[in-house]
DNA sequence: GCGCGGTTTGCAACCGGTTGCAAAAACACC
DNA sequence: GGTGTTTTTGCAACCGGTTGCAAACCGCGC
């Protein structure tokens, strides 16, 4: 039903090829056919069908874009900026939800069928052999949010965990807190592991010290709140460094149902500075990762690897900082 | 690179149309070749190539997913839903963000390049003849959230807008507040035309009322926040409806801020029932949107129009209903 | 007018599949 | 075993493009 290359040639009175030629970038026209060409196109309606030249080319410009955070709204900040980079770059998003119907499996099949020419992950929280399936199929494959490694088996781009934790330790010593927890994220997340790692490193060595660590089931709000709650009837710790904001948010929800005043009563740290812990009932301290900054590179990793695809896979980190707000109290002298 | 149907055919032993008939539902093959077929496939891990099946059969199965709501996180939501649904049912989203460097003719363009099976439109906020450029390259579209309409020109699924103002209306009026106001989304919206409308509607003939209304600039947190600091200086109304719960939990942010208590001070009706409206810091009194079940149904006339893509278009509308809880105070006798 | 070099053009094959059609194979029945 | 019917199969053309190659064209200098 469309129009046709084979249509604009015949109106335009030449051949198909001309047709093509004038639609690809560099091609050799001349400025009259091209005229001619243009002229009937534009009569006609006609766009080309990416479709077909990427059988061709071998290049669909499709990306699979692949998550299983569908829970924290920060992930609407970084859909909104990957799906504007990679727009604005010429390519196209494949969006693949992750979740209990939707196997990691599946989602290669699929993305293979369709010829992506690359994926992003967006999560923090996949099994580490997730990316191999991408690999031995021979898609370029960039991690967002995942674990550095010397050594990575595919680009990754995030921060660097186990430093934050180590801040966060640090963070919350500088302000005398003595009987602290980690609050973190699903166990089998690399980024838990290494948040909690980080931060016990940084406690290390310190006396007096009551630390303890338990997870949230995923990274929700609900997740949060549940495990606040699960915990208080033992009492709170003095301060909560948490795997990230919308567990903090989650966990100061279940503090003030429960008539903890934070900071008064119990300090709590996030991370990752989503837009909501600027809020002004929320006012969550945090680590502020820098989103825009990781995803703006992802997308450029993603081109870098179009272009040369057997360039060796590279891991790049960003730094992350303290966001001073007001739920931990003020930094005393020890 | 991977492996072709002709590869498969001759390992198989076998032409190639045998090949893609064992792998097209409903074709003719014995189950011996079939047999033949498949394990030649398995052992080479061939996968049919959607996109050049696509050539041939007309169907690509990819759907446009379009929004622009990237800063209201009901719309994360809103993608779960959508993108687990299509991708149960074998279709695949292509999302595009129509941004201010994304306008909607370059979306059509570049869904027309790609040859989607059918749109689907996820806002309330665009103008009204954003669907006609689909329409004319003939590809179906399906607009959730849209505006009712008795013939509509594409399918359209959401709610009752002038139904839900009127809602709104009685709401505050049974809770004896009379200087009134409604605080709606962008002016140019359908949704918040209509929401006005009904709500303005609801109060004719309610002698000694004070009602006023404005517009925020966008669905945002921010939007929502920065009105209601304008409207402050001059005194707050007694209840405000807002135009959704975005809006609502930005101006209780101000309300805070400035000192007003709420429900004591001000009361605020939101819109939407948003997963984050039943926080408990955010406590929000609002009107449910059933969004799963738009969403569903958005999926299902997405499919049923790709079965049939003569038939008419359809409005389906969702009742709403209100969610009490802490922002607007108790009924009283009039 | 001719020959030269560089552009531009069309032909035809190809990308990875599907499908109408007619021939071949399988089956049923006598 | 022969006949008629149904099922399975391969051929070849097609889907909408791209591209290597050789022929046609162009402008230029002589």
């Amino acid at each position: 039903m469309p129009v046709t290359l084979k249509e604009v040639a015949a109106r335009a009175g030449v051949s198909r090829s001309a047709v093509s030629r004038t639609f690809t970038e560099g091609a050799s026209v001349s400025p009259k056919t091209r005229a001619k060409v243009e002229k009937a196109a534009h009569e006609l309606g006609y766009l080309p069908n990416a479709l077909a030249s990427s059988l061709t080319t071998g290049r669909t410009k499709l990306i699979g874009l692949i998550s299983n955070n569908f829970h924290n709204p920060v992930f609407l900040e970084v859909f909104d900026r990957f799906t504007r980079g990679l727009q604005n770059r010429g390519l196209r998003p494949l969006l693949v939800n992750l979740s209990e119907d939707w196997s990691p499996d599946a989602s290669l099949g699929m993305l293979r069928r369709y010829s992506v020419d690359a994926v992003i992950v967006a999560s923090s929280t996949l099994p580490a052999d997730f990316a191999h399936g991408f690999r031995a199929a021979d898609i370029p494959v960039v991690h967002a949010f995942g674990r550095f490694s010397e050594r990575p088996i595919v680009d990754v781009v995030g921060i660097d965990n186990v430093a934050c934790g180590r801040m966060a330790a640090q963070t919350l010593l500088a302000r005398g807190y003595r009987r602290i927890a980690f609050l973190g994220g699903p166990e089998r997340a690399t980024s838990t592991q290494d948040r909690l790692m980080g931060f016990l490193d940084g406690l290390v060595g310190v006396s007096d010290l009551t630390v303890s660590h338990s997870f949230a089931a995923d990274y929700s709000f609900e997740a949060g709140r549940a495990e606040m709650l699960r915990l208080l009837p033992a009492g709170p710790a003095e301060a909560y460094f948490c795997g990230d904001d919308i567990l903090s948010i989650g966990a100061l929800s279940a503090l003030r149902d429960r008539g903890y005043l934070v900071p008064r009563d119990v300090g709590l740290l996030g991370l990752n500075d989503m837009e909501m812990a600027g809020w002004a009932n929320i006012a969550l301290t945090t680590i502020r990762q820098p989103i825009p900054e990781i995803v703006d590179a992802a997308v450029e990793m993603t081109l870098d690897v179009l272009d040369a695809p057997d360039r060796a896979p590279e891991s790049r980190l960003f730094p992350c900082a303290i966001v001073e707000r007001g739920t931990l109290r003020g930094v005393r002298a020890s």
